[in-house]
DNA sequence: CATCCGTGGGC
DNA sequence: TGCCCAAGGAT
């Protein structure tokens, strides 16, 4: 135990992998990473990080833009509400916390979509804050270290892990509130779970802590953690209406609870055996689109989204007096550009109509 | 406490 | 190829 640490840290300082928010200290830098990062993985969420920190460079950049245009970056990584909260968080910290990250766990922990993993993460990364992080790397890590049958989801099972994490975080056995290695330790681990102690095929032979694992030592390794069952995807039925000009596309903003503000082409659910047209008309009457005729495609795009797997009639959509307007519900927007926040169904749509 | 919220990588 | 799952948080 006395040398785990250190093995683990000299591991991660000779191996760790040079990622864009591992170059800065900004704490709001930081933040944002954080956040994008959550059940999302670093390939996804690289080019996103760049984009957005190039439209908006600082904290005040944030808070002073609109949601729209803070969704427009957003758009394609999902969980959209992160954005929001997001953007909720960095007008709050201009308006209440002189534009910085504020560096007390409690001050921090209270802003919208700032949990106990995000208060450990930023705080000890930004501020050397001796406090522990767990994330699904460092669950699965701690789980197999212990031989214990511990899963993240499980609140009861989380916080054991949560305990079992604050005892490792270098300084916490002395009380000191900031140690120097704090933000080292928590990216180690996660470091360690995301490249050598993987969910499947773990890389044992590589990691630099396997002596202290007692499910390597008792040979089972594949069993920890445990893995609850998981839930069944529901299918459905939809069908959209592509008009195009221009090179644009004619979209309209989503309402309801999922993808809430975010644009995609008109479209309505279906019963399993239900004809498209007819409903797809009303919509777009709904919508102020008349005098338009609606062809199908035969293009059938797959959309999968948590727990529904969504079948899509793709119907070409024709004018046959003036073309439809845009207005507050429906615009005109460009596929390629980030202008609007467009839904990962709406390009993939227009990615199929395109061929 | 169980459920909800999106998407794309990787095997 | 379908399926698992990834640096969670709110309700």
């Amino acid at each position: 135990m006395e040398s785990l640490r250190p093995a683990l840290l000299e591991w991660f300082r000779q191996n760790r992998r040079d990622l864009p928010w591992r170059r800065t200290r900004d704490p709001y830098h930081i933040w944002l990473s954080e956040i994008m990062l959550q059940q999302t993985q670093v390939a996804t969420a690289t080019p996103y990080y760049e984009r957005f920190l190039a439209r908006f460079p600082t904290l005040a950049a944030l808070a002073a833009a609109s949601v729209d245009d803070v969704l427009a970056e957003w758009a394609g990584l999902g969980y959209y509400r992160r954005a929001r909260y997001l953007h909720a968080g960095a007008q709050a910290m201009v308006r209440d916390h002189g534009g910085v990250i504020p560096s007390d766990p409690e001050v921090f922990g209270a802003l919208p979509g700032v949990g106990r993993y995000t208060v450990g993460a930023v705080l000890s990364m930004g501020f050397g804050a001796a406090l522990p992080v767990l994330d699904g790397n460092v669950a699965r890590v701690l789980s197999r270290w212990a031989m214990a049958p511990l899963a993240i989801k499980r609140p009861e099972d989380a916080r054991l892990l949560w305990g079992m994490a604050e005892a490792l975080v270098p300084g916490a056995e002395r009380g000191d509130e900031t140690h120097r290695d704090a933000g080292d330790w928590n990216v180690a681990l996660m470091e360690l779970g995301a490249t050598v102690c993987t969910p499947r095929a773990p890389a044992c032979e590589r990691c630099p802590v396997a002596t202290w694992c007692r499910a390597r030592a008792a040979g089972r390794v594949a069993e920890f953690p445990p893995v609850p069952e998981a839930r069944a995807t529901e299918s459905l039925r939809r069908a959209v209406a592509l008009f195009e000009a221009n090179g644009r596309v004619l979209v309209t903003r989503r309402e309801g609870s999922m993808l809430t503000g975010l644009w995609e082409m008109p479209g309505v659910d279906l019963e399993q055996d239900m004809g498209a047209s007819p409903p797809l008309r009303r919509a777009l009457g709904s919508l102020g689109v008349t005098d338009v005729s609606l062809a199908d495609t035969g293009l059938r795009v797959t959309h999968t989204i948590t727990h529904h797997r969504i079948e899509v009639e793709v119907w070409r959509g024709t004018w046959t007096g003036k073309r439809p307007r845009a207005s507050s519900k429906l615009v005109w927007a460009d596929a390629d550009a980030r202008e609007h926040a467009l839904t990962a169904l709406a390009r993939k749509v227009v990615e199929a109509a395109r061929g």
